[in-house]
DNA sequence: ATGTGAG
DNA sequence: ACTCACATA
């Protein structure tokens, strides 16, 4: 879900100009790797996604910060015209158009992508006659170029979740297991399975991912159940890759393959993971910044109190995601309500 | 070690 | 923003 993205409401008065950013942002990172360029028109955009009122003029978005002048140039030209030269070549220009196909492909990036174009590989069918070029990340990616596109309903993975579970726990039913993302947080339909995994004998200060092999061993039985399919990478606390319910359901027969992250955390870190990975990333961004408010900093794995000298001390002992919340003193929120 | 990519 | 996994050097 991270590579196609539509970060701005629909409902914001200057969603147009929003989309016109965007599109320019993502040429700079893509096609002529200026990361500068990038982050400033990501910047322009989320201030004008951020004003209340339709923008009339160059000169006044020019007033919020992170426009500059030639920005304030290229909102003028879409107000009075309705499109942006700029754009228009680029839109035009083949290469351009590749790279932006080929880094769709889960795997291949601006430089991936570049070195392909550059070496005449410019489409979905050249990537197939040429797969000697290509990672084995990259294969899978193209092997399920049109499957990871697609949304994936709530039904499916309430299954999926189902069976995850009832496996994990035949092996040991002592693993703590939890899926995350939009899903959590209540969407019909998500871009991929994000699960959160834990056990009590793995913590922070005791346990050893890579001994414990607490991760492998699941990644092993949901193989050998077939309801993992692929593999991108698998290390000691994190397995990327795929999975699909084709060989487990009898009313499933041409089910599409889906995106399936498993990460391990230490057990005194569990929830802390779950609130990250839960999101929404707006949420996370705005619930960090309430707990620095309040002498807190959170990250992924922990809650800390941040005294006077701005050195984070020992994390506070959280058993459940409502703690969080009340340490920081910000008012709980359900999964559903974090959008 | 460093770069790439994903999330 | 930051971390993990991987493929190179």
């Amino acid at each position: 879900m991270s590579k196609r993205k539509a970060p701005f409401s629909e409902d914001n008065p200057n969603h147009d100009l929003c989309d016109m950013l965007t599109e320019l942002a993502d040429y700079e990172r893509n096609v002529s790797r200026n990361i500068y360029k990038y982050n400033a028109y990501r910047n322009a955009a989320t201030a004008l996604a951020g004003h209340p009122t339709r923008i009339q003029s160059g000169e006044e978005a020019r007033k919020l910060n992170g426009v500059g002048a030639k920005i304030s140039k290229k909102i003028d030209e879409f107000l009075q015209t309705g499109k942006l030269q700029k754009l228009e070549k680029i839109r035009d220009d083949d290469t351009n158009t590749a790279i932006g196909l080929l880094t769709r492909v889960s795997g291949i990036g601006p430089a991936k992508a570049k070195q392909l174009v550059d070496a005449g590989v410019k489409t979905i069918e050249d990537l197939h006659r040429h797969e000697d070029k290509l990672n084995s990340h990259q294969l899978v990616g193209l092997k399920y170029f049109e499957d990871f596109e697609k949304k994936i309903p709530r039904h499916e993975i309430e299954q999926t979740e189902e069976i995850i579970k009832k496996e994990i726990h035949e092996l040991d039913p002592e693993y703590l297991i939890t899926i995350c993302g939009s899903y959590r947080r209540g969407q019909l339909e998500s871009g991929d399975i994000d699960v959160l995994l834990t056990h009590p004998s793995y913590t922070s200060t005791d346990g050893n991912a890579r001994r414990s092999q607490l991760l492998k061993k699941v990644v092993n039985s949901l193989v050998s159940k077939k309801l993992i399919i692929d593999t991108i990478s698998l290390g000691d606390v994190k397995f990327m890759g795929v999975c699909s319910l084709d060989k487990l359901k009898r009313d499933v027969r041409h089910g599409h393959a889906r995106r399936l992250d498993i990460r391990l955390t230490p057990h005194d870190q569990y929830y802390c993971s779950i609130l990250y990975f839960t999101g929404s990333d707006l949420f996370n961004k705005n619930m960090r910044a309430h707990a620095l408010q309040n002498g807190f900093t959170l990250n992924e794995y922990t809650l800390r109190p941040v005294g006077s000298t701005g050195i984070p001390g020992e994390p506070v002992v959280v058993t459940s995601e409502e703690d969080i919340f009340e340490y920081i003193g910000y008012p709980y929120k359900k999964p559903s309500e974090r959008d």
